[in-house]
Order: C-alpha cells, then structure tokens, then sequence
DNA sequence: ATGGTTTTTACTGCGTC
DNA sequence: GACGCGGTAAAAACCAT
C-alpha cells in the first residue's frame, strides 16, 4: 500500500475520536492493526482482516443526545469485582454534607437510618444474585448429568439452606452449589459418583469432597453410602445391555449384601463388578475394560470384586 | 500427621482369534 | 500380533483416628 492511499484513509478515520491506534500487526498481511472501539472490532488497515470481534465499548457515549458538547452519559465503566458490578450506591460513614459541614443531630439520626436500611437492602440483594447464579448452575450441571427435576430441586434447598445458615463466606459459589448436587443425587437414590460430578463442575475434586463433608456436618444431612444397585440401571443401558443382565446383577448384589461383602468397597466398584459378572452369567459378554469405562473404575478392581461377588453367590 | 484399607497404575504371562 | 483376561507389586487415594 502506498503512502497517499495510507494518508486518504487515515485522513477519513481521524474524525472518529473513539478510534485508538494499537501497536499490533496484522497476521495476514503485517499491516496496521486499528481498534475501532466503536463498532467493537479490531481491523487491519490494509486488508480489513477482523481481528477481534464483539468487544464491548465501556466508555462514554459517543453520541451526545441533546446539545453537542455533552458527549458523554453517567457513570464510571462497570467491574465484575462486585457483585452488583459497582452500581449500587454507597452512603459516606463521616457526618458532613457534600460540602464537609457537619450535620445536625436531626440529619446525623436521619443518615444512620439510611445506612441501615441501604445495607439491608444491598445484602439482600446479593443473596438474591447468589442464589440465581448456584441455581444457574446447579441447573446446568444437572442436565449436564441427566438427572431428574426432583435432584435440581432438593440441591436447590440444600443450598438455600447453606445460604440461610451462612456457610458461604469463605466457600465459593460453584463449590457449594456442586456439593448440593453431589448430596442430592445421592439422598435422593439417584447417584453419580464424583468422578462425574467433577467432570461437569468448575472446581476440583478436593474442593467438592472438601465443601460436601462441609455441608454434611453442618446442615446434619443423613446421607447412607450410596446403594450399588443405583448405578446398575444406568450402566447396564450405557453399555446397550439386555435387562436380563440387569435383573442378574441386581440379584448378585443382594447376595453378597446379606452375606456383608459389601461394606467398605466403593459401591461404583461393585456395580461395575456385579455387571460385567452378570453378563458372564448370561451369556451377554461384555469387556472389562467397557464396563470399567463407563463406570470409571479400573479393571483391576472390577476383577477383584467379581471373584467375591461369586464366591458369595456359590456359599449362598 | 499417621496407619490401615481400597483403588489405581503399570507390567507380565497366557490363551484365543 | 492384537485382544481379553488373570495376577502382582508398588504408588496413590481415601478414611478414621
């Protein structure tokens, strides 16, 4: 590109005072990157590449609406550091006026009754976008699992309940808000195994099994280990089986739990284990290895818990 | 923190297709 | 030779104390 068309083009942008130079190139053709804040893009001059689309503008107005010098609108830029992004408003602690003159008794009294009422209105506020943003996401993770409303709803009052007795501060939101639905599931004999609960969370198992004992031990929520026998259904359609396997596995583990093998074992394991044993009885063979994947537990141990499945069915 | 238990990882050998 | 399976040893994870 030559000089003068460079100089045309500059001379018809120069105008747009929103328009800041960058010192980036194009990754096409080296040219000169502009950001046109305006439109919330940034271009290249030379081949009109868009870098970057969809940026917002959080600066004053361009357009101005009524006389032409003021050109800007309220406000300082938004921040997501808050949780009402900055934009609630903030009553001074000091007794002055906006000109630093002391106030009289009467207006002092007046203040403090308006501090009151501003700080209960702000934390209630912020339950309130608390509790939108966990039931947002316990929403999203439990599609993400399958699980039925009847989960959603219970991990929703676990969470309310949470909120209400305090047990937030110093937890995050989506810790929380996981844990609720690890509970749920499982109190409501629909369980998924943390493995896979982690898997469609935001935070790391140690946080979750952390935050969930938590919760356990100050809401006194009675959870039992979970029963093997609520993962089989799950497993034996993932795996395209027959129901016949289903009733067969079902019937192992009754066996081993009134012979007491069961106590102990990751209850995963023993579904699993009780599965692929299930379809050896049946005829119906599946691999180790698929049933250790869809139920994320190792062949090593679905070996192990199957010989004593068996074992418990033949002294039986 | 510690020790006991369970699960996982990695590796090896055997039989079969 | 790849695959499924069985077994083992050592590491890692888990849990109650």
């Amino acid at each position: 590109m030559t000089e003068t068309q460079t100089q045309r083009r500059m001379t018809t942008t120069t105008e747009q005072k929103t328009e800041t130079e960058q010192t980036d190139v194009c990754p096409e053709c080296s040219g000169r990157l502009v950001n046109d804040a305006e439109h919330g893009e940034t271009v290249c001059q030379e081949c009109g590449l868009v870098v970057e689309e969809d940026e917002i503008d959080l600066g004053p107005e361009w357009r101005s609406f009524d006389d032409e010098t003021n050109k800007s609108r309220v406000g300082a830029p938004t921040t997501n550091m808050m949780h009402d992004k900055g934009l609630s408003t903030n009553i001074g602690w000091q007794n002055k006026d906006a000109y630093g003159n002391a106030l009289s008794s009467r207006q002092r009294e007046k203040m403090q009754r308006l501090r009151t009422w501003n700080e209960r209105f702000r934390t209630r506020d912020s339950k309130e976008r608390n509790l939108k943003q966990a039931l947002g996401e316990i929403d999203r993770m439990a599609s993400a699992l399958g699980l039925p409303e009847t989960v959603r709803e219970t991990a929703s009052v676990i969470y309310r309940r949470a909120l209400e007795d305090n047990l937030l501060p110093g937890r995050s939101i989506e810790g929380v808000a996981t844990a609720s639905l690890y509970a749920a599931a499982r109190q409501v004999g629909n369980p998924r195994s943390l493995d896979e609960v982690e898997r469609v969370s935001r935070v790391d198992r140690m946080e979750l099994t952390r935050t969930y004992r938590y919760l356990i031990r100050e809401l006194e929520l009675e959870i039992r280990p979970a029963d093997p026998e609520s993962y089989i259904p799950r497993f034996v359609s993932e795996l395209g089986l027959a129901d016949e396997v289903e009733r067969e596995a079902r019937r192992l583990i009754q066996d081993a739990r009134e012979q007491g093998i069961l106590s102990g074992k990751s209850p995963v394991g023993l579904a699993a284990a009780a599965i692929y044993a299930a379809s050896l009885l049946t005829n119906k063979k599946v691999t180790q290895s698929a049933v250790g994947n869809v139920a994320d537990i190792s062949e090593v141990t679905i070996r192990n818990r199957y010989h004593e499945l068996l074992d418990a069915q033949a002294e039986a």
